[in-house]
DNA sequence: ATAAATGCAAAGGGTTTGCAAAGGC
DNA sequence: GCCTTTGCAAACCCTTTGCATTTAT
């Protein structure tokens, strides 16, 4: 398991915040970083503790949160398929550009989002789905 | 406590479709068409019990449903202060349009969504708050 | 009479927190 | 050694659900 070079930039800005550099840390920082699907906290926990690195959900959590301080980690959209459950994540510019400004023209400065649109999938609007 | 006209066209609404008139739909439908700020389910149920016309928080939600359905409630987006906490509401049918356009996009048939922007309110940004 | 709505309390999901124990620096 | 993180479980918030009871029609 070559360390990722985002993982390098994480301990950089551990090390530059006088951080502690954990195990813990680093591996959760090497699931989320090199997943490209969603991941719950439950399942990065899970996946690493079946791996044989264990780490608690409430450290996902709190890793999270450094690795979004650290610009590293960047917050997704979620869709959400109201029939089969499916859970897809993606990034949309104009999206977090409007927020900026919808924020901004009622007097808030505007920190970070989320959005979470329920739909159908277009698996299950063809008649397939679970 | 004069009858809304947005309340007569929840009756008209129920009537229609053969969905029993309660006297706690009205009551709920009352507060919550009339109000501009945010109420959260609990805040419903307790006014209304305080003003001795006592309904259930479950019944709150499946009357917001049925509200969502009849179209005289509308979501709306949630800018939170996270500085003070203050709950600030707001449409915009930019963000609505966008979001379904967005979902499109990626073979979803979009139902509703959900957006809470967080930042810092006006009052909070000038050495203000709590 | 019948079908639906209500209320309660329990269950649920996703996240946070308090505190003793472990571990980085 | 000091100070932070960790892990666990409990606490939390918000919402949904199961089921016996009440109610509109």
């Amino acid at each position: 398991m070559p360390d990722h070079p985002v993982v390098e930039r994480f301990i950089a800005y551990l090390r530059e915040k006088n951080l502690p550099v954990t195990a813990q840390r680093l591996a959760i920082a090497e699931v989320l970083l090199a997943s490209d699907r969603h991941l719950s906290a439950e399942e990065v926990a899970r996946e690493l503790t079946a791996a044989g690195r264990p780490v608690g959900t409430a450290t996902v959590y709190r890793t999270i949160d450094t690795l979004l301080a650290s610009g590293l980690l960047v917050h997704h959209e979620h869709l959400v398929c109201a029939h089969c459950g499916r859970v897809e994540e993606f990034r949309d510019e104009r999206l977090e550009r409007m927020t900026t400004i919808v924020a901004e023209s009622r007097g808030f400065a505007r920190q970070r989002h989320r959005l979470v649109i329920h739909g159908v999938c277009r698996d299950c609007q063809r008649g397939g789905g679970r």
